[in-house]
DNA sequence: CATGAATGAGCCTTCATTCAT
DNA sequence: TATGAATGAAGGCTCATTCAT
């Protein structure tokens, strides 16, 4: 995923870089996506030099938490796809799953330097296309099956899920955790077959959420 | 609200301050709650200097365009008790208003000098107790006139709310406010009642979602 | 003394000026020549602007501070001389009395800025050659009469007078004054006829005490 | 003295550190404790940034020029005491010795920032506690041997020899070297037993010179 | 390679001084 | 004339990034 550079890396140099990795998925949680560089480091055990070694600048070591988190993504909502037995079964799993992700999908969401990144790193976008597609999949199967109401598209889905991944502030986390597990079933409850009141507009298709024309530098306006 | 100071503010002195703030909300709004004090000062075409003697730091500046946000809110809120003839319109209607002063309320969360401050800050605490006074007595008022599914309670309806108020990034404005009215109208529609299928767990109070046990320094976990 | 300018300034603006002054003494003593002009205003019960228009900026405030010092001094020492039997008496009188300006001259001391203006001031200059020819008189005098050890030289008596007045830091009030007292004390029994050890070097004359060759710039060492 | 960190920096870190100590020396000494941070790294020869890794603000650069000045002193005044045959000749030493330091001592008095933090230190207020409990012994040891006058505590000399130590301005240095010099001699020959006028009060005592009951923030006044 | 030192640009904030009211 | 608002230059400090050890 993150590798397209040749020779595989050292041992010490892989252990350090996943130690970084880490330290940065941590810190950036714990911190966000402005933390300094320094301090990544301190908590991954290297000197800045190494850091810097590794990823040439904060955008890349974002780029590669955010790799790492849509990896995983992918691969979970590939084995949801999988293993459950209907489409509305697959569905429910791809919501519960994310979030054990959002953490590292989110932080990325916090700087507008993160966000311009993301946005851009042909990889990521790669990840984002094929996830939707995923869903997109899933959806069309879930309606067609009968279990998910016919008038939403796999963007309103995304998008849903999208904004139930954002972080929660100044709450206990158990609280926090709650909220999660119930908005998710409200959420699912929602979106079950037959729908009892109608939706204004029309479905939204995937295409629509791709970055399109409205401006977008930094923190935008949106959701509801 | 804002103003508690003495006298009130020469005729310049006030069309500044107030430049001021439009300009802070604006920017703050596009370019997040890090932006150089000086692009602000830019922007509401007044120098640096001028600011600092309106404003005597950030947080305080913050805390001003937060407080501006809440008092409209909280004056819409309790136009719609007042003006909905069943609780349930006025749960509505609140949704729906909210949606225009989620940036001024948002741009509030994205640093966490930002979120600390709002959160000592008496003012806008008082503001957020009676706001959650008044939702809470909306929830309990649909659900004794049985339009609103008894399962949820205020703490989950406030945290939907909140979530459906983060930014979306990076993608197209026509597209963010067909987002947010979908989801809105999703939400209502999951909340009516009667329930389809049971929620985990007990209805969130208002109690819970006060800042409480759990660690909070900074951008953390939760969300759905 | 501070007057050179024309019209003798309307009964308000006198008022005014005087207000000025007396704050700028009292702020000075108590924070330093480096306080904020503001300051000033606000304990003269004025506008920043007032303070301005009376003194164009900080350098002529602390030198109406310095002369009106000197003034006062110079006054005390005419009369010391006029007043006192004998010329050691008067050589008493004098260090004594100094004590009470102290204040005023020191402050003047503290910042680069004011020294440098004060070097450069005609006025004050003036003022200091006229105490240092009275002083100068004073010394010989007492000398002639065989009271004053014949083996210090005006430049001797004038600088331990001045290192005399220079400010304590923590200390308390109390003790400050004692050792005013015991210094001055002590060093009026040095300064009696006849010595008893010899000192190194000549007596200083009033020209070796001239801003002169070394460099000076700022505070710069000196003392014993 | 300085140093309680762990690992014993670099060579050139630690050359850097010794460059940019001197240069506040210098430079305090120079333009008193106020100056721009970027005047001292100039002089030094390095970049902001490496001054400010070194200390982390102003007041640990004076702290650190604080130190290491009496840190000197110290280690003199322990010579004097260990080599010189009689107490008395102790004392004169002393004074003597301590004209060197001068500088790094009064820098520090400057700026009522230094001044409070060279207060709050227990580094430097261990420095000065022993340095007085030597002066104590001597002064005790030369009033018994019958060389230095009974009539003054170790409080009149801590505080003359202070005052001795203070800057003069605006005098060419050859004159301030006499001044030194010659004022030295003549307060040893006012000390010198047996006392020929009595002094007013009472033998100041070590204690009466801590921070004590008086007011004493900024520059206040004192001395005689 | 790893380290941590050095650099310097950038942002925050203060305050002397000017100027509109 | 008095006032206090506005300005902007200047200094403090931080941190991303580069480079010597």
């Amino acid at each position: 995923m993150t590798a397209d550079s040749a020779r595989p890396l050292r041992a010490d140099a892989r252990r350090n870089r996943d130690q970084i990795l880490a330290a940065a998925r941590r810190v950036f949680g714990a911190l966000g996506p402005d933390v300094p560089m320094e301090e990544i480091a301190r908590q991954a055990g290297v000197g800045v030099g190494t850091l810097y070694r590794r990823f040439p600048d904060r955008t890349s070591l974002i780029l590669a938490v955010a790799q790492e988190s849509f990896t995983q993504v992918l691969a979970g909502a590939r084995a949801a796809v999988a293993e459950e037995a209907s489409a509305w079964n697959t569905l429910v799993r791809l919501l519960h799953t994310s979030g054990e992700l959002r953490l590292g999908i989110q932080l990325t969401i916090l700087s507008p330097l993160a966000a311009r990144a993301i946005e851009q790193d042909p990889e990521t976008t790669r990840f984002q296309r094929d996830l939707l597609a995923i869903l997109d999949e899933v959806v069309r199967a879930a309606q067609t099956e009968g279990t998910l109401r016919p008038d939403v598209g796999t963007g309103d889905v995304a998008a849903l899920l999208s904004l139930l991944l954002r972080p929660m502030h100044a709450v206990p986390d158990t609280t926090a955790r709650q909220v999660s597990e119930r908005a998710t079933a409200l959420l699912l409850d929602c979106l079950r077959a037959p729908s009892r009141s109608p939706l204004p507009g029309t479905p939204l298709t995937v295409e629509q959420l791709k970055p399109g024309v409205g401006r977008d530098s930094g923190p935008r306006s949106g959701g509801s």
